[in-house]
DNA sequence: TTAAATTACGAAAACGATTAAGAACAAATC
DNA sequence: GATTTGTTCTTAATCGTTTTCGTAATTTAA
């Protein structure tokens, strides 16, 4: 492995002259500089990273928080274009991605324990349960933090659209004839409640009066409780003309339970996702569904988070929401 | 931050005598080891892990290399799922994990220099090219790795039983009376070759004579390709009556064209998945199909990348096959 | 010509841990 | 009583950087 110091000696200057050459000081003249960096090519001088952390209090290093409850957090399309999205961004600023968890070996510790002791130089927050202590004191405290659709108080988030998401997904399927809508929603978080609340209004403000009947609890990116609440759903006397799925993946449950009765999509029954994942957009009839940028919102974090890295003095928090956009596809029928 | 040395002060010892404390070493009396770890835990001392990877030469960081080709490496249920029991496997022992990419700020890097850069004491490898020059590089290099589902001579790899697996599936139709079978396979990999391989194997031992159309190259996990493929085997004079996807996701591709076209599975076509995802057990009807096991796959190659990590001297490469499950569902007639 | 400013570099001290070598003391051995 | 052994702790070096401060040489200003 080799080192500032045998470039020094290389080169007949001090290690401290090497260091700066290398990190482009001025102080170094441009020809000794050029020199130094030609000896330290040949040599196949590599920085340490750890060295550099241990000194300059930065590792350059991202955590990510993310909690796998379903085993497929990550098998999540929405969350893993997210993930990857912020690792291209944050890679292009230099910085690596290091999971946070909060347990490590033996030792049970906090997730800014586990910050800490890595010196994660920010986190980003996401798919975790936001009302766990844990995640709380990592918000609160000096390490800076950007969560993903959800919002602590006067700390960047970014988010995804889930009100005017809901509210163009049901003004859709009303313009074209829907009155009896269902929706089967996630579980309660922040979103569903964001999202429960546009459903609501907006149906209000159409005029419709939707039964408690049409509100089917499910779980996110779990196609079976959907397909659950589906059946329910098809089974009522007075069956809904369209339902809301959770999410695309989810739809996938109600699909085959809608298939299994012999109903057809979009004649009998209208249907609309939320995602726009890739697999949506193949099946036919194509899902009408909402397509969030997560691409977008992985990328934002990344610079919002390394904003506020590079200057914490000057640095605003920021509440950014992502707009998305609707897919119409041919799963709602014209009445 | 509390440091080693507060505490030493604290304690009225050095620091020597502190961190040996702390690391358990027989060398300190079991009194001043008890007050020494009382003090620490009252300040609050957590150890730094950038000083100790300094000083140790152990970064007790794991890289991870997954490309993320399709923009869903990672939205893979198969390989998420080895990700994740990867990556809890490696926490137990604790270590954390790190993503490998090739661009780290406007420098670019082989893989092998970002691993060292980061001090990475091992690295799993999956989902990548492994022809890449820089792949290959690492895998020669000094650093521990180990691969999944691609041998590379004599250094460990954990795969899935690509072999068996296609054995049984075609077994499996043969049973049910099926001699028509189409094979709709992913990109050219050790992965697919093997499949290929035991596929004509298998078929040639149960005297079938599969046509050459028969065959249709797709891309994994990427429903349109396979749903191509599929309008192209629906539309030859000689149909099958049974296909073999890819991946359960893409067979979503495929099945997508099969309905369109009027067609019920099983009665009218047959069809088989692969990696018995979360999702075709809840389609009705249920895929028959092939559960590789994701959840080992990933505990064994932590186990065997840290095994390697923690005895150079005496460990042993390995290449262990896991093996997976046929799951009977309801998606092959028998005819 | 002299003083002040600028440039280009070096010496040395960190950063927070680990560890080899040594010292002080008590106990055991001859 | 002298020597050895063992226990428990300390000293000091080290890991590879960065960075502050100092200094010599050169340039500029007065």
């Amino acid at each position: 492995m080799v080192t500032i110091k045998d470039i020094s000696l290389r080169c007949g200057v001090s290690s401290a002259t090497v260091s700066k050459a290398l990190n482009g000081s001025k102080e170094i003249s441009e020809e000794t500089a050029e020199y130094i960096r030609k000896v330290a090519r040949e040599m196949g001088y590599l920085p340490n990273a750890t060295a550099r952390a241990l000194k300059t209090k930065r590792s350059n290093n991202l955590g990510v928080l993310f909690i796998d409850k379903t085993q497929s957090g990550l098998a999540h399309e929405y969350f893993s274009k997210i993930l990857n999205s912020f690792k291209v961004e944050a890679e292009r600023s230099g910085f690596d991605i290091t999971f946070i968890s909060c347990n490590l070996g033996q030792t049970r510790m906090t997730y800014l324990e586990h910050c800490r002791y890595r010196n994660c130089d920010g986190v980003v927050i996401a798919s975790v349960d936001f009302y766990d202590p844990s995640v709380i004191e990592l918000v609160q405290s000096d390490i800076p933090t950007v969560t993903i659709d959800h919002v602590f108080d006067n700390r960047t988030a970014i988010m995804s659209d889930n009100v005017s998401s809901v509210r163009e997904l049901v003004q859709h399927v009303y313009e074209y004839g829907h009155r009896k809508i269902a929706f089967i929603h996630g579980e309660d978080t922040s979103v569903t409640q964001k999202r429960l609340a546009s459903f609501f209004k907006t149906c209000e403000e159409l005029g419709l009066d939707i039964p408690e009947e049409y509100i089917k609890p499910a779980i996110y990116h779990d196609p079976e409780s959907s397909r659950i609440a589906t059946k329910e759903l098809l089974s009522l006397k007075e069956r809904p003309t369209c339902i809301l799925y959770p999410d695309d993946y989810s739809f996938l449950g109600g699909m085959s339970e809608i298939e299994k009765n012999g109903l057809q999509i979009p004649n009998d029954i209208s249907v609309v996702g939320y995602d726009g994942i890739n697999l949506a957009q193949v099946l036919r009839p194509r899902l009408t569904t909402w397509k969030q940028d997560a691409e977008a919102i992985g990328r934002e974090a990344a610079s919002q988070l390394i904003k506020s890295i590079e200057m914490p003095k000057t640095y605003i928090p920021q509440q950014i929401t992502i707009p998305g956009q609707l897919l119409i596809g041919n799963s709602v029928k014209k009445l």
